[in-house]
DNA sequence: CGATTAAGGCTAACACCGTTAGCCACGACT
DNA sequence: AGTCGTGGCTAACGGTGTTAGCCTTAATCG
């Protein structure tokens, strides 16, 4: 990591600057993060074991650790793979012509419930920032930051209400017949300046 | 809930009102209940733990099971009660003269903050709502109703946002130089009808 | 009073969890 | 040809929720 500068050999510079998930790793390890991913993605986050991980690939549970110190490292790399698809969705709504607030809004929700397992399991636990790719969460929260004019207050309680509203409806914590898209446009337009 | 008047005899009309918290349950329960509390809210979830739980109670684990039927059922009461503490201030904090929803939201926090394991415990999963004394949910979410003047989807959008605003303040998921009070008043002011 | 029964403890054990230690086969490089 | 890193393996440990089965005590009843 001392010197980045080999890597601007045969890579489009727009790429070099935006660090992809698990580019630190081996081959093998991110095949082990990819069927970690299915696995949580499509089991939940109780089927996502040490043992059912390695059986998945064909291989032991030991032999994970060839790969990774822990479980929670494994985690760790989910987690930046949700952060920066969110950012990826996000960046790109905001450069489509419908790029508001409400149109982040809705991406944000999209996203989340399009992988709600994935969703839950980087949001749900405190953030293990120091063994997150640096810059990554900044990323993520820029679009928010920029379509509230750079007042962070007002990012922060928007995002408040849309976390609030994306996890409550995952743990179905809503009445089944309370009318989520109301509730969403109600507090999106009450807090959109 | 097909025939209440049992309950008229020898009890003040307005307590059997109010289903208390684990009325059900037998003495010895309720001490296994209040054991796992302070064990959960001193120190976190990790350490609910059967075996950690019997320890405190000078009783093996086992022994838990003659009492209730799995983990489980012993977290339930542990939501239970949150859920009927949670009404209960916010009942009180909307008899109060300075009951409007700013004293609320308020009062949401203060709670949630001052039981942040309690309070995870309680949200961060699907509601075992037949588990659950009928009506809980519902009496813990009338205040807020009451304060959005019967508006159920502006009452979801505040509680998304508070809920929201708790729940990544406990995990520490906002900058450390954040101005949450600010957060929530610039929330609450524009969600404030 | 003696017998029965329910309550509530116990030990032993099972399956599963994350994780460690130690061994071994293979392939690449010197 | 030899060395060494890579990446697999088995065996095992301590901890988890949970079950089966036994035993003691206290209350209840014929």
């Amino acid at each position: 990591m001392a010197d980045r500068s080999t890597s601007k050999a045969g890579t489009p510079a727009s790429a070099a600057a935006l660090p992809v998930a698990g580019a630190h790793l081996s081959p093998r390890a991110r095949e082990i993060v990819a069927a970690a991913r299915t696995l949580l993605e499509e089991s939940g986050p109780t089927a996502l074991t040490m043992r059912t991980l390695a059986d998945h690939l064909g291989i032991k549970a030991p032999s994970l650790y060839k790969h990774f110190p822990d479980k929670q490292a494994v985690e760790v790399e989910l987690i930046a793979q949700m952060l920066e698809e969110c950012a990826e969705v996000l960046e790109a709504t905001e450069a489509r012509a419908s790029g508001g607030l409400p149109a982040l809004a809705e991406a944000y929700r999209a996203y989340a419930l399009a992988h709600p397992h994935l969703y839950c399991l980087a949001t749900e636990r405190p953030l293990p920032r120091a063994s997150l790719p640096p810059g990554l969460e900044d990323r993520a929260a820029l679009p928010l930051l920029r379509a509230c004019g750079g007042d962070g207050d007002l990012a922060r309680s928007i995002w408040a209400f849309a976390h609030g509203m994306v996890i409550l409806e995952i743990h179905g914590r809503f009445p089944g017949d309370a009318d989520l898209a109301a509730a969403w446009k109600r507090g999106l337009t009450a807090l959109h300046s």
